[in-house]
DNA sequence: GGCGGTTAAGTCGGTCTACTAACAAACATG
DNA sequence: CATGTTTGTTAGTAGACCGACTTAACCGCC
């Protein structure tokens, strides 16, 4: 008999906090397989939802009546193929029916927002100059012209997604983004109280990767890095988004990858950035004939694989992504890249591994804002 | 209304496959829960059970006279504290009433083995020459191995864990292990099946990142660096094990750090390995004065720590272990990758990390092993 | 010393969830 | 036109949790 179940080493030492299932949220997961599978799958018949589930049709069928109920999908005759049998019925999701209110606040000197259909795509798109806008006023900026997007929509509003430069945690609490002035500030739940609607916030390259890959067809491993002002990456781990210890994972842009290299503005030197962000790329080629600039650009390749190589050994990604400014990122840059990848990891890692272009433009971090709200509120990703 | 669900942007890609969730695996999970506690915290009584997972207390008696049914709980009698009030009667995990199977394929002369309590320590120990070993035979060596720890098993047991050596799914086939000259071996069905016991494997550094999670006190996003004869690594990303795209996450010790450097078994040069193993820094000390054998480890641990930079950067990861030989690892080898780990990563990632030798000793692997078991079969970890 | 207040644990009935079994509807095929 | 096949619904059942009530055991205070 042991009353001293501590006497193991080290037990107890951290708690593991998971909370409680119940029932009901198994019912919210089996909701969320359903409303997932007619997100990509398309239309889909009860009996075949059944099939894909493999919850039984009566079950199904008693899900996608509630669905039906909120408006959430609706019936679309009959499937074509003749086939034996009753004929299906096709069910799909009404991607239309809802919006979803999208900021991305990444660039300091304007605000971008957008109202999107539940597909990512941008119905309405507004900008908003904010350059020296910071702390209090700025979130007060944000609420009115999240207002503004909330009364463009033209269908009933999901929820609102936030894209921020930062650390921003689970919650939706910003901890810290020295450029706007922000500290421990509960964002999300501002708004949310603000704007009467359900709003997430999530850094805007960790955004990024959730856009690629729901929407971009991303693997469930990968890295998507940011290439703009500055550098940032997002990561997905087993298909699920990585936050860290202190909700800073993708902290890349700040890892130093020259010795004795530039100085950068976090203090340091030789930074990722100081290489790798959209000017320190356009300082190294301006003014060089093509060839030149491409040995330049196959340079800081070779650095940026260099540096990815841990990382990709350690989780063994399937993908990384690049998204920025094509002419600058999609040539000699990623060719050397992905050559230095290869090279410096083992056959098992590098096999399968894909170097690529983000297949999302410029609204990569709104349609990553969207995901947020996608997740969250409808359990599709 | 929308017949084309699929003219979004590259939507249906990918299949996330998530599996359908019932009531009975939302109680699987409350009843983790609470031996999840009592693991973790010792005996509790019933209403502080209740408190701690937000069940109520007609739930949490229910699960718990279960358990007590199955005699994975006992009544530990009434709380000492003198309260007012009914006093509460202790309830604990009968941790000495179960035992697991560890076995340890890390080491290919030797195959060590033993008996484990369910807190992790070993009751028995047995090991057995493998040298020269492969294939199917040893495959059935193992088989015989295991058997005789299951027979000297002083209780029932709860199952047999494995780490082993290679890429190993999570299903417990190995993918590849080259010098066991196993390619796409069931190997946890096979031993499943002879032993009429539930066998869990994985990957020996993974088993070892386990291991200092449950029992090491470790924190939820860290890495675990092996170095032994060769390198290996497994790594925890908010609290889950990393598989990885092809399940070959944590090969760290095959990424080249070394620009044209020493050549590797694998073929390649300058890889972590060439470094880092065991067998490489006793010959980059050997006949060297103490002061010039530390700057030498030094070189190494800066060259390690520039290879983790970008990975704690990409994780935030809050701990960093090294397991294997103290002599080597814990002095100016770790002193100056810590040192070179918090130079080259921002203050918001260095903060509180942590780069520090693992808690458990050459007992890691077999721990580990026992974890694979006790969080399949009970859900504790 | 008795009595109210407090905390712990058990009991009973109700709700929710998903399942099995059986059935009606609609179609293709021979 | 009968038969077989597939779809979707209806009815009944078992599991899982909760709220409300009850019993048990202890403290403290008049």
């Amino acid at each position: 008999m042991s009353t001293s179940t501590r006497t193991g080493r080290g037990l107890g030492a951290g708690l593991r906090a998971t909370s409680k299932v119940l029932p009901e949220h198994a019912r919210a997961h089996n909701r969320s397989l359903v409303l997932q599978h007619l997100f990509h799958e398309g239309p889909t018949s009860r009996a075949d939802l059944a099939r894909a589930t493999s919850l039984t049709r009566v079950t199904i069928s008693d899900l996608v009546n509630v669905l039906l109920a909120e408006g959430l999908v609706e019936e679309l005759g009959v499937q074509p193929g003749r086939r034996v049998g009753k004929p299906a019925i096709l069910v799909g999701m009404r991607t239309d029916a809802y919006q979803i209110v999208a900021v991305d606040l990444s660039d300091d000197a304007v605000m971008r927002g957008a109202v999107m259909t539940l597909t990512g795509e941008a119905v309405v798109r507004r900008s908003l100059p904010a350059a020296g806008r910071v702390g209090d006023e700025l979130v007060d900026l944000i609420a009115r012209f999240a207002r503004t997007l909330v009364a463009a929509a033209t269908r009933p509003v999901v929820g609102v997604g936030v894209g921020s430069p930062g650390v921003v945690d689970a919650a939706g609490r910003v901890i810290e983004a020295p450029n706007r002035q922000w500290a421990d500030l509960p964002l999300a739940a501002i708004l949310a109280d603000r704007l009467a609607l359900p709003v997430h916030v999530a850094n805007d390259a960790n955004s990024a990767a959730l856009a690629e890959y729901t929407y971009g067809g991303a693997a469930g491993s990968m890295l998507v890095l940011t290439v703009g002002q500055g550098v940032g990456a997002g990561v997905m781990v087993d298909g699920a988004r990585v936050h860290g210890a202190a909700d800073a994972a993708g902290e890349l842009g700040h890892v130093t990858v020259v010795d004795d290299g530039e100085p950068c503005a976090c203090g340091r030197r030789g930074c990722l950035e100081t290489v790798l962000a959209a000017p320190a790329l356009r300082a190294a080629v301006s003014g060089l004939d093509p060839a030149a600039a491409d040995a330049a650009l196959a340079g800081v390749g070779r650095t940026l694989g260099a540096a990815l190589a841990p990382v990709v050994g350690a989780l063994n990604l399937a993908d990384v992504l690049l998204s920025g400014p094509p002419e600058l990122l999609d040539g000699a840059l990623r060719t050397a890249a992905l050559q230095t990848l290869t090279e410096r990891t083992m056959p098992a890692t590098a096999r399968g591994l894909q170097l690529r272009m983000a297949s999302l433009d410029e609204d990569v971090v709104l349609a990553g804002a969207a995901v947020l709200v996608l997740a969250a509120q409808l359990g599709v990703s």
